[in-house]
DNA sequence: ATTGCAATAGGGGATTCACCTATTAACATT
DNA sequence: AATGTTAATAGGTGAATCCCCTATTGCAAT
C-alpha cells in the first residue's frame, strides 16, 4: 500500500525482555521499507530512558516486563511523549488487559500469537492514528462502552449496585454462594440473582469467569 | 569453538506458537555454521507429525502451546525418538517447570529472557549429550533430589502431579469443569477427581477457594 | 400515576460439587 | 516374581449450585 512515499521510514522502539522476540520483531519491521527499528530495550527503565532522549514514531511495548508493570510504563511513556502512539504486544488473550491498556493510553493491543502480516497491519493502523484491537475484543469493548454510555467512567465494576458490589467482593474473597447468603442473611436464590446480574453487567459468561474476575479485582484493589 | 568441523550442521526443530519468537530463534541458529533450522512447528500436533517423519538432532520446544500441554508433548516426542534430545524454552522463571521438564525427559530448560549466547551454549551443551539448566535452578533441583526434605520446599503447587497441574492451570484461566474435560478429552468425572485431589494437596475447602488460589497462582506466574 | 430499577425470592431443569468406589498401567520395593 | 504405591482414568449418588424464567415489594425519578 502506501509505501512508495519518499519520506524517511518510521522510527520504531521495541520494548521486550525476550531477546528472541526482539530479534523476530526487528526482522519483520526492518524488512519493510517504510518502517525501521530505531532502538530496543529490555526493561521499563531502559525504555523510559530512551524515550526521554530520542523521538520515535511508535513504541511497541510488551506488557510483562521484569522491572515494572506494563501499564505503568504506558502511562510514563505517554507522560513524556503524549503524541507518540503506543502499541502493546502481549501473549495474553485477556480482555481485562485490553481494557486497561486502552485506558492507560495505549493505542492498540496485539497478541504474540499473531503472524507477521497482522503485526504490520496493526503497526500501520496505529501509525495512521487509529486504534487497533482484535475483532472479539473490539466487539466487547464497544458493547461495554455503547451499551452504557452514561456511567462508564472507569471500570465496569462501578456499574454494580451496592448490594451487587457487596456480593462481588465476597466472591472475590473466595466465598461460595451458600456462605454469602448466610453472611448477608439472604436467600440463596437472591445471591444467585445478584451473581447473574453481576455477570451480565461485567459481560462474563460463566461462574468460573466471574470468580476469576472478582479475585483479580479484589487483589488489584489491595495493592494500589 | 568447535565449529570448524566439516560435518553437516546439526538439524534443529523449532516448536513455538509465536511467529516472532520462531523468527528470532531461527535467525540466531542459522547464523551459526554448525547449526541449522530444519523445520518449524506452531502446534504440538504439527510437531509430532514432523518428528515422526523426519530425523532431527535436537528439538527446541516451547512448553506453552495452544493445543497441548508441553510436558505431554515432551513425552510423546521422546516416545517417538528416544535418542533425540529435547531442549525446552519457556518464559516462566519457575522451578516447578524445570523439575517437571527433566522428569518428563527433557534434557534442558532455558528461559526466553536469556540472550543469544546463552541460548547457543544451551543448545550445544544438550547436543553434546549433557543437561542444561540455569545455575539457580540446578542448585535447587540438586537440593531436592539429594536432600529428602522434599515434603515442603516452596509452594505446595509442586506437589501436584503433571495432570493435576494441567487442570490447575486451566482452572486459573477461569475455565469451568466441563470445558476442561472437553479440552483435555477427558470425562467430566475425571476432571472432578483431579479437582478434588488438587484441593486436598493444596488444603482448600471449597471449589470457590480453589478457583481463587489458581487464579492468583497463574497471575503470579506471568505478570512477574 | 407511571415508569424504572434495586432488592428480594421462588420454580425447574441442567450442571457441578463432594464424597464414595474401582480399574488399569507404570514403577518402586521387597 | 510378588507386592505396594501412585497416577490417571471414570462411574454412582445426593446435595449444592448454576442458569434460565417469573414475581413481588419499595423507592425514586418522570
Amino acid at each position: 500500500m502506501a509505501t512508495k512515499n519518499k519520506t524517511a521510514p518510521k522510527r520504531i522502539l521495541i520494548v521486550d525482555d525476550h531477546p528472541m522476540m526482539r530479534t523476530g520483531l526487528a526482522q519483520l519491521i526492518d524488512n519493510e521499507p517504510d518502517l525501521k527499528v530505531a532502538a530496543e530495550a529490555d526493561t521499563a527503565g531502559q525504555a523510559i530512558n530512551l524515550v526521554s532522549k530520542q523521538k520515535f514514531d511508535l513504541a511497541l511495548l510488551d506488557i510483562s516486563l521484569p522491572d515494572k508493570n506494563g501499564l505503568e510504563l504506558i502511562k510514563d511513556v505517554r507522560a513524556l511523549r503524549p503524541e507518540m502512539p503506543v502499541l502493546v504486544v502481549s501473549m495474553h488473550d485477556e480482555m481485562i488487559y485490553a481494557e486497561r491498556v486502552l485506558r492507560a493510553g495505549g493505542r492498540g493491543y496485539i497478541m504474540k500469537q499473531e503472524g507477521g502480516e497482522k503485526f504490520l497491519h496493526a503497526i500501520r493502523q496505529v501509525l495512521a492514528g487509529q486504534v487497533f484491537v482484535s475483532e472479539k475484543m473490539s466487539a466487547r469493548i464497544l458493547e461495554v462502552f455503547s451499551g452504557r454510555q452514561s456511567e462508564n467512567s472507569g471500570s465496569p465494576v462501578r456499574k454494580l449496585s451496592d448490594r451487587e458490589f457487596e456480593v462481588f467482593q465476597l466472591i472475590g474473597q473466595g466465598i461460595g454462594t451458600r456462605a454469602i447468603a448466610d453472611q448477608l442473611h439472604l436467600s440463596v436464590k437472591t445471591v444467585e440473582v445478584h451473581r447473574a446480574n453481576i455477570k451480565e453487567k461485567l459481560v462474563l459468561k460463566t461462574a468460573t469467569e466471574l470468580v476469576r474476575y472478582a479475585v483479580r479485582w479484589i487483589d488489584s484493589q489491595d495493592r494500589s
